[in-house]
RNA sequence: GCUGAUGUAGCUCAGUUGGUAGAGCAGCUGAUUCGUAAUCAGCAGGUCGCCGGUUCAAGUCCGGCCAUCAGCUCCA
């Protein structure tokens, strides 16, 4: 007998060798039914797995993250069937599930059309419907190898053979179709009730641009059609929103064939910058920086004292200037160090916090443009403070509480990633180290938690990397604080300490915003247009109801406008409802609408992006409103 | 850069098996002067992404390039 502790704390006894499904079973039949895989002693397992031995165990369904893996990889496998079935030529590579699904790649001549995506999905709703029994099986190494050679599946075999000596090779069946695969999975096909062929796409075979490319099927598997359309909805939604559409609706900005990856800022655009610009500067002041701008376009050979060049040359524009070779800036920080030695530094000066809004060129390939998240030249938020090593800890805390005091104010909520030092990187261990645990300390302290991306970090330094999220779900990298050993040694960086002797600063690069671009892309999205009152191109838009009412309506625009307040008049000869309409479009927060009755009490009637209707009060009221709005950041 | 898809008026799109282009909105002009999401009429607007080829004839077919979109790779 074998005692297994559920997750409820109860204990029972059971023969050896009962699989935890009739476990589940035993506790009860509904349970069983949406349970997709269970948790022995810590790790996951299909629900066919045999209990041997006393054990903790807990079942999970569809709504752990778990359950949910094993269920959509159930997906991926029965598309995978119904690929061999109807295209038995096809090669199987990998297919595992993903945060929204699930997706396998695969080999073959011709890439999948729409047409055949919709013939998968008929075939898949048939191998639900049959009902079929998923069988775990084992076979030693050579076997396994065997078998998949035997099943034409050279891809299967490759995999086989970079797993470890010692790996247990597991196979999942349902009826005619074997996959190698670690599992867990469902008990049957059954469960996989609703599910969607979403994309068809390239994939390297293993992630490496050296591979064959292969073609991937993305798609997404839920227990209940209704959890489905609700997903194929939240997409929908998302792409109303997405910053591309609404940054050419609300004209922000252009992305023109003149300059692939080189955005135009159209006024309301620019507004919106300057603003964000505006609260930058205003910000900083108080955290005790100072700010310097340097030239875009620097010496060749400046680049290669930093080490950019010999990292990053593919990727930088360049010119001859005078016969000489000169790049142009992909970051700030070489500038920022001439500047520093444009004087002797004292101890006395450190930590000397030097802000930077510059305008960087970086070549990405092609492929990679994304309307203002990746871009070919953007602006950074950039500052380059210079400290001694024992304020290393309190100055990045202080940067990451600038940080984050930014990301609030817009309501975004962000995760942290920790880069440690990558295989092409410059400086010594010691100095490696002290810069990552410097890092690690503040982050410690100051109590965030972040995950850990070995050998992501930049070629000078390890970093903290906060990502944001789009409203898709896509995060993008933001903010970053960088700990720099190097370039103070590259460029002979020096203050003078207490006792006259000259000592090495230690420096941090950091950006808030990161790109600016990139950072009203994800505002755009995350408003949904709907800017807050302070960072609206147009506050409000005065409406006269007929041309009689051209001049109160002047009247009125004058006074907003005097008041410092972003407004428009809309004067032309159309209805009320149909300037209404416009209005609403671009997403102003507050309409004042002025007639008759409005002229003969001197007063104005009120149409707010989120009450609606208001009804009629004092001009002054508005104001003072809209002021309070603007300068204490709320709405 | 790679795989696949797409590119027609300022915008959103239609355009049969090849026979030299259409709608709605926006714009302009005129009429309308109106109380909370589209007033009516008229006018104007296109080297069908660019270059080349096939053909009597190309927006439609073929090739090359450019750009965009989805994903992969990359992202100091």
């Amino acid at each position: 007998m074998i005692k297994v502790t559920l997750k409820s704390g109860v204990v029972n006894e059971y023969a050896a060798g009962i699989t935890v499904y009739e476990i589940a079973l035993g506790i009860s039949e509904g349970l069983a039914r949406n349970a997709c895989c269970g948790r022995l002693n810590g790790s996951i397992v299909d629900l066919r797995t045999k209990v041997g031995s006393d054990c903790k165990l807990e079942i999970l369904t569809f709504d752990d993250p778990d359950g949910k893996k094993a269920f959509r990889h159930t997906a991926s496998h029965i598309m995978a069937q119904a690929i061999k079935r109807l295209y038995p030529e096809t090669k199987l590579a990998i297919g595992p599930s993903i945060d929204d699904g699930f997706y396998y790649d695969f080999d073959r001549e011709k890439p999948f059309s729409p047409e055949e995506l919709i013939e998968i999905e008929g075939e898949m709703k048939k191998i639900v419907k049959e009902n079929y029994d998923i069988e775990r099986s084992e076979l030693p190494r050579a076997e396994a190898i065997k078998f998949m050679e035997e099943k034409g599946e050279p891809y299967k075999v490759e995999l086989i053979l970079d797993l470890p000596e010692d790996a247990v090779i597991s196979f999942y069946k349902q009826a005619e179709f074997t996959d190698l695969c670690a599992g867990p999975h469902l008990m049957s096909t059954k469960y996989v009730k609703a599910f969607k062929l979403m994309s068809v796409a390239g994939a390297y075979w293993r992630g490496s641009e050296k591979n064959k490319m292969l073609s991937r099927i993305y798609g997404t598997a839920y227990p209940k059609a209704a959890d489905l359309e609700a997903y194929v909805t939240m997409l929908e939604e998302a792409k109303k929103r997405d910053h591309r559409k609404l940054g050419k609706e609300l004209k922000l900005f252009a992305l023109l064939d003149e300059g692939p990856g080189f955005p135009f800022f159209l006024p309301n655009g620019m507004i919106i910058k300057n603003i964000l610009l505006d609260y930058w500067r205003e910000l900083h002041k108080k955290a005790g920086y100072v700010e310097i701008s340097t030239p875009i376009i620097l010496s060749r050979t400046l680049w290669e004292n930093s080490g950019h060049w010999d990292h990053y040359k593919d990727n930088m524009y360049t010119t001859v200037i005078d016969g000489e070779d000169f790049a142009i800036k992909p970051m700030n920080c070489p500038g920022g160090m001439l500047v520093y030695k444009q004087e002797l530094h004292s101890y006395r000066d450190l930590p000397l916090r030097v802000g930077e809004i510059g305008l960087v060129h970086r070549h990405e390939k092609s492929g990679a443009l994304h309307g203002l998240m990746r871009v070919r030249c953007f602006n950074q938020d950039d500052a380059h403070i210079f400290m001694t090593e024992d304020q290393i800890k309190s100055e990045i805390k202080g940067v990451i509480d600038l940080i984050d005091s930014i990301y609030k104010q817009f309501g975004f909520k962000y995760h942290v990633e920790l880069s440690t030092r990558p295989e092409n990187s410059m400086g010594s261990d010691e100095a490696w180290e002290l810069a990552t645990n410097g890092l690690k300390g503040a982050l410690d302290e100051y109590g965030l938690s972040y995950v850990v991306n070995e050998g992501d970090g930049a070629f000078y330094g390890p970093k903290i990397d906060f990502h944001l999220e789009d409203s898709i779900g896509r995060t993008w990298q933001c903010g970053t604080i960088q700990l720099d050993m190097q370039m103070p040694e590259r460029f002979n960086l020096e203050y003078t300490d207490k006792d006259g002797s000259k000592k090495r600063p230690v420096m941090i690069h950091r950006v808030a915003f990161g790109s600016i671009e990139r950072f009203i892309g994800i505002l755009i999205e995350h408003f949904a247009g709907q800017f807050p009152t302070w960072l609206a191109p147009v506050q409000v838009k005065v409406l006269p109801i007929s041309e009689k009412f051209e001049d109160y309506a002047d009247e009125i625009y004058k006074k907003l406008d005097n008041a410092g307040i972003r407004a428009e008049k809309d004067l032309r000869a159309e209805k009320i409802g149909y300037k209404i309409r416009e209005a609403r479009n671009e997403r102003v927060p507050y309409m004042i609408i002025v007639g008759e009755k409005d002229l003969e009490a001197g007063k104005v009637s009120l149409r707010s992006r989120v009450n609606g209707e208001e009804g009629q009060m004092d001009l002054s009221e508005v104001i003072e409103r809209i002021l309070k709005e603007i300068t204490e950041k709320t709405n």
